[in-house]
RNA sequence: GCCGAGGUAGCUCAGUUGGCAGAGCACAGCCCUGAAAAGGCUGGUGUCGACAGUUCGAUUCUGUCCCUCGGCA
């Protein structure tokens, strides 16, 4: 159990666990939570949805082992979500923890949302959707090109950095500059990622490819074991779209097909089992160029405690060498 | 044993009238500022079964051998 002190609480620490999905980040936090006496905040862009539970591998409540798990379960799957709520409710969540004298654990791989989280995000105008169901209807109207030489007009500087096929990048832009009248270049070139709320201690957890590969064919055969067909149906008969966020996730989307007859069971099993492969290669890609993260390999015989247990050590350290600092800063402060 | 078909990328296969070997899938590398488990970009990874012959040059033609599949025995 770890309680901070007050110039450790004043330095702001953020503990955080990322890598790809399946490398067994879950299991590891977990006891890493219940060392540090503290709470799990993931950062998963799927498991916010409400009834994702089986396709998002979303612990069951009977095996977190009484640590509360935050940031899940905060919206229904058709409703708007996205890294700007996220870093909302993380911020609340973590000053709750401030106040409680623990470190905030978070654990995720939606890299995107690990990124809003420690590095912020630039102040542009919140998602409005029917802005957005406008510029999606006039793409299907008049053309991804199209869209892509308006961006080009009034905002050459995104247009470069946004491939012309990347439509979901070009309308967000576009809904940006429709919505503030500033061009999304400009804002990003001010912002650059440079929020410094945090003095962050960022671990990334890896394990050889064919391993992680072992383990992701062997999470996929659990799903569908554990009712991710079944889970699926019910979403689709509650009225949730193939096309609604939720449903275009890993697993739901596949399974999809397959209700709707494209192909047949073993079939789905193989894609889902591609895709995630796909994604967790991303998620790597993704980690490797965010600066400041610790890279643990974890070998394959290795138990999630013996890992939670290297990556406590690691943290101890950390929050120990935060108080040196803060009060050296405290000494220079008072002279 | 005989007859037939085949052996080219990780898989399924195309192809070269003899001149740097090519598709799909699989795979690999990468991009990303409120849809991010989404969306997008790039890349061929090869002893063309083996050995010999013909040829300036053989994956391609010829011969021998090996292997696979089917049919007949």
């Amino acid at each position: 159990m770890t309680r901070l002190s007050e110039a450790q609480v004043a330095a702001r620490p953020l503990l955080l666990v990322v890598g790809p999905t399946a490398v067994g980040k879950s299991e590891i936090a977990l006891a890493l939570a219940q060392t540090l006496g503290t709470e799990i905040l993931t950062a998963d862009s799927r498991q916010v949805f409400r009834g994702l539970d089986v396709g998002t591998d979303k612990p069951p409540v009977e095996s977190r082992g009484g640590v509360p798990h935050r940031l899940i379960d905060l919206a229904e799957p058709d409703q708007p979500f996205n890294a700007g709520a996220f870093r909302r409710h993380a911020l609340v969540e973590i000053e709750r923890l401030y106040g409680e004298k623990r470190v905030p654990l978070v654990v995720g791989g939606t890299g995107l949302y690990v990124r809003a989280l420690v590095r912020g995000l630039c102040d542009v105008p919140e998602t409005d959707l029917p802005t957005r169901a406008r510029l999606i209807e006039q793409a299907r109207r008049q053309g991804r090109a199209f869209m892509y030489q308006e961006l080009q007009r009034v905002d050459p500087a995104t247009a470069k950095r946004i491939h012309p096929n990347d439509e979901p990048k070009i309308l967000r832009a576009l809904e940006i500059y429709q919505r503030s009248g500033k061009r999304l270049s400009e804002i990003q070139d001010h912002h650059r990622f440079g929020d410094d709320t945090f003095t962050s201690l960022i671990v990334g957890l890896t394990r050889e490819r064919g391993a992680l590969y072992r383990r992701i064919e062997v999470r996929v055969e659990h799903l569908f074991a554990r009712g991710l067909v079944e889970e699926t149906r019910r979403l689709l008969a509650q009225g949730y779209s193939r096309e609604s966020a939720a449903m275009k996730g890993l697993g739901y989307r596949q399974v999809a097909g397959l209700l709707a007859g494209e192909y047949g069971l073993e079939e789905a099993v193989r894609l889902l089992k591609r895709d995630t492969k796909r994604f967790a290669k991303r998620q790597m890609t993704w980690f490797r160029k965010e600066p400041h993260v610790e890279w643990m390999s974890i070998q394959e015989h290795e138990s999630a405690t013996t890992v939670a247990e290297r990556i406590a050590r690691r943290a101890e350290d950390f929050l120990a060498h935060l108080a040196d600092s803060h009060s050296a800063q405290v000494v220079v402060e008072g002279r």
